[in-house]
DNA sequence: AAGGCGGGGGT
DNA sequence: ACCCCAGCCTT
């Protein structure tokens, strides 16, 4: 019998116990999470999206915020994704508050306004994958399935000694299936809470905190004293620098020319100041007039510097330079004018800005 | 299977 | 500097 053979038939026979033993220290242990004080199937939808790849100190503020402004799935459906993206602003990956309000019409027209309780339907809704379908139907409808996040992976490698990299894709369908072995027919939601409360408090990456643990005296890693080289690591992609510019033009009213980014790129659906990327070789200025005439159709002076930013992303890092200029011809406003606008300092915080931009309004005190 | 997709925190 | 974070989607 193989090693993975093995390891399933122990997760079976072990089951009961963990979840026994589990429950109870989560029950002493957990965190008080809004989302884990309600019942509603779309208010625990929002925060299971809202906490992808995003920590949980960072969501709280949000969740409250957006379901205060969007109390229901129809309140949500109805409003204007520019509304949503503006809730969504500063928590970056837009592309969840893009098929977060898509899958909300998608229900109110298909499923009758409620999520629906199977995990093919769930699953092709924008936005909701293998993850976010478990944690649905496991918390809001209490299906006996599985949640494998990043959390839940790092316990159940330590738990069963898994060693094989967590990058490749068998690995990830045998901890999928080791899950489906342990998760119990009753309360299956806070058991896969647990789980990835114990991998957040105390099988942390790094060195884990095995002297609290719960499940201890079940884990291979530790028998084994190789918990904390557990999970093995995929390969690193490294992130290449990149430069661009910005042009702060404004009109005698002191109002600012903005463009909304297309809808499905990067920072999609976010306005910005016009510019671009630097091409190889190419100044600020130069890039700033080019960009500004194929983009946008506009000609173009550039004045001062005025401050030069550098921001982190995902897969590249940026160094922004911002200047100031004014527009020398062509009307700003003739074609295409959904996707740009002067906006006067009182009003231009109404509308998405990604945290880039942001941060220029600050230093210029709008 | 790999890379795009934000922003922030921890070490 | 590098890692990680309640992942998903496209290619």
């Amino acid at each position: 019998m193989d090693k993975r053979t093995t390891s399933l038939k122990r997760a079976e026979q072990t089951a009961g116990g963990i979840a026994e033993r589990l429950l109870a220290w989560y029950e002493r242990n957990k965190r008080r999470l809004p989302w884990r004080n309600t019942a509603d199937p779309y208010a625990i939808w929002l925060s299971e999206i809202m906490l992808q790849q995003t920590q949980v100190e960072a969501v709280i503020p949000h969740y409250r915020r957006f379901l205060e402004r969007f109390p229901t799935l129809e309140d949500l459906a109805r409003s204007p994704l520019e509304e949503v993206l503006k809730a969504w602003e500063n928590m970056g990956y837009y592309s969840r508050a893009r098929n977060l309000h898509a899958a909300s019409r998608r229900i109110v027209d298909l499923h009758g306004g409620r999520l629906p309780e199977n995990p093919d339907e769930l699953k092709a809704l924008p936005g909701i994958g293998p993850y976010t379908s478990g944690a649905i139907l496991s918390m809001a409808f209490g299906k006996a399935v599985p949640a494998v996040d990043g959390n839940v992976k790092r316990v159940l490698c330590r738990l069963f000694a898994v060693d094989s990299p967590l990058s490749d894709g068998a690995t990830q369908r045998f901890i999928t299936a080791l899950a489906e072995k342990l998760v119990p027919a009753e309360r299956p939601g806070p058991f896969n809470s647990a789980l990835m409360e114990l991998g957040a408090l105390l099988c942390r990456p790094g060195i884990p905190q095995c002297p609290d643990c719960p499940l201890r005296s079940n884990c291979l890693g530790y028998a084994g004293n190789c918990q904390n080289r557990l999970p093995v690591a995929g390969k690193k992609a490294k992130r290449p620098d990149k430069e661009a510019g910005a042009a702060i033009l404004r009109d005698s009213k002191g109002r600012f020319f903005i463009v909304r980014r297309p809808a499905d790129g990067f920072l999609g659906g976010l306005w910005k100041f016009p510019g671009g990327m630097l091409h190889p070789g190419e100044t600020v200025t130069d890039a700033l007039k080019s960009r500004c005439r194929e983009e946008l159709g506009i000609s173009i002076s550039v004045k001062d510097h005025l401050m030069t930013l550098q921001q982190f992303y995902s897969h590249f890092r940026l160094t922004l330079h911002v200047f100031s200029g004014t527009i020398q011809e062509g009307g700003p406003l003739s074609p295409a004018a959904g996707n740009r606008l002067w906006a006067s300092p009182a009003d231009i915080r109404k509308y998405p800005f990604s945290r880039v931009e942001l941060r220029i309004l600050d230093a210029l005190f709008i």
